[in-house]
This record gives C-alpha cells, sequence and structure tokens, in this order.
DNA sequence: TCATAATAGTTGCATAACTAACTAATTAAT
DNA sequence: ATTAATTAGTTAGTTATGCAACTATTATGA
C-alpha cells in the first residue's frame, strides 16, 4: 500500500497546488525584475516557438497541454503585446500559423537567463539524485494521468 | 553544476507547470465523477475547516498560501454554494469566521476517497522511495521560494 | 457530387490567481 | 486621549483555466 508513507499532509501538499502555486510566483516576480513583461503561460508558447516558428494554435495546444480555447486567449494577448502574429495558411483556411515577431526573438535570451536563476533558486540544497528523482517521477505521474484523461 | 543533469525540456517541465495543470483536470474530473461539486482550491480551503473549524479569512488564506483577495472570493463561492458561513468575531469586528455548513461537512469522507483515488492513479508505478524523495524535495523547493518570495 | 463528419478556431460562462487601491476596526504612540 | 499605524476584509482590473456551444473550412463517403 503505497499510500502508507504519505499522510494527509502530504496528499494535500502533493494535490493542492502549493509549490507549483508559489514556483508561478517567484517566476512571475523574477520575470517582473528583470523587464520583461510575460505571464509564465505565455512564456510556455513561446519557448515552442523559438524552436519551430510558425505552428498552428492547434498544434500549440497540444504542445501546451491545454484546450483550444485556453491557447486562442494566450495567442490573443501576445499578440495584443506584439510578441506574435497570426498568418492564415495558404493551403488551408482554417489554420493559423502563429509567428515571432522581432520582439518575440529579442526576449528570449533574457528570459532563458531567468529560468536559468529560477530553477537554480528553487533546487538550491537539493542534490542530483533528487532532482533527477523528480525529474523521472514527474514523466511517470505524466504518463499516468495521460492514462485516464 | 546542478544544472548539468537538466535539460532545457526539464527545465520547462519543471517551471511551466504541466504536471500540476493535468493533476488539477484529473482532480476535478474525479470529483465530477462523483458529483462532488468542488474545485481543488475550494477543497484546499475545506480540508482546513474540517481539522478546525471557525477560523478568519486571513488565518485561511496564510495556512492554504494565498492572499486576501483569493481567499476572500474562494469563501465567497463557498458560502454561496452553502458549504461555509461566515461569522461576525464579537470580540475583533474585523474577523470574519469561517464555519462549515451541515453540507460542508457531509462531503468530507467523499472528498477524501476521491483525494485518496486520485493520489493512487498518479503514483502508479512509482515506488516508495521514489514518493518519499518527492514528498522531502517539494519541502525543500517549498522552503527555498519561501526564503526569496 | 452532395450531404455528413471532422478539424481549427472563437465566444460565452464560471472559477481562480495576483496587484493595487480602498473601507472599517483595532492597536500603538505621542 | 487623540492621531497615526496596523490589520482584516472587499472591490476593481488583468490574466489564465476549463467546458460547452458555435462558425468556417476541409475531408469523407454513399
Amino acid at each position: 500500500m503505497r499510500d502508507a508513507i504519505l499522510n494527509s499532509a502530504d496528499k494535500y501538499n502533493l494535490l493542492s497546488g502549493r509549490v507549483p502555486m508559489m514556483l508561478n510566483r517567484l517566476l512571475a516576480q523574477n520575470f517582473k525584475k528583470r523587464g520583461i513583461a510575460l505571464t509564465k503561460e505565455q512564456w510556455s508558447i513561446l519557448t515552442i516557438l523559438w524552436k519551430s516558428d510558425g505552428l498552428s494554435q492547434q498544434v500549440l495546444a497540444d504542445l501546451t497541454h491545454r484546450d483550444k480555447p485556453s491557447t486562442t486567449r494566450l495567442i490573443d494577448t501576445l499578440e495584443k503585446n506584439k510578441y506574435v502574429l497570426r498568418k492564415a495558411d495558404k493551403a488551408d483556411r482554417r489554420l493559423n500559423l502563429i509567428y515571432l515577431t522581432t520582439k518575440g526573438r529579442a526576449v528570449e535570451a533574457q528570459v532563458l537567463d531567468t529560468v536559468e536563476e529560477t530553477i537554480e533558486t528553487v533546487t538550491q540544497d537539493l542534490s542530483m539524485d533528487q532532482i533527477e528523482t523528480i525529474r523521472i517521477a514527474f514523466d511517470i505521474i505524466y504518463t499516468n494521468i495521460k492514462k485516464v484523461l
């Protein structure tokens, strides 16, 4: 019985999203400190585009594990703030292809720095083994959820 | 250099909140499946009250790591849906003491069951050691963030 | 080919987070 | 004792999530 080592407070901590909520707060604070006007969610979209520009909203939704409406609105905001722009696909007019603007490309280096700094802060006092275990465990948890969702 | 074992995708997975987002979705689905009309956030408040009824909003905000406005609105919703009710403190009229209703007490058992089920699902294929490592690591991460936030 | 199904994206509705600015009540300090 | 500072809670504004229902476009298939 694997619950044996998790008391009710542990279960609460695991499911309540306490740590992710504070992680979000820290990342937001670090972005702000460096004058980066992006949310974690906007960053998650840009991260994809920095590697592969011109994807459709549906593909971005899949890659960031969001539904379509959430993605539509994230891109609304990113477009409003001039980080990306929508171009209708010539071959399939249902598709909006999302392209980085100059501004969208320009923030990459600074964002990566901030992500580094944040990772460094939160993983302080964790051993390499512990980090590696988290990494593996997160993948397993992800797979477990995918199976039933 | 602890970053050495985390490539950029790992950092993304850790900070982006992908797993917590899906965890939230799973818990919401499990609640719904059992006819429990509660969100994870509402549950986090009720969990405190089930152990210690009649706390102030500020105390609930601190215990659930939220700011006051978020807590106000969570309790608005919980009150609207008859899970809790506000009573002004007689001694200090600034305080709203939050009390569970009969309905708020009645859902506890079923919610705990659902939380168990969800934990069971997401920790499948994880060893006791891995779970224990996550538990410890989350505490360390929590402490690290608290220090700088 | 022409009706039906599937796909991409948007809009509406409800919940929730954070910041900033505000009111009301209590405590502290001169 | 009266003013100033602190504390509790609320309201307003912005961003984000999810579900359901909708439009437009493309693909399928009878």
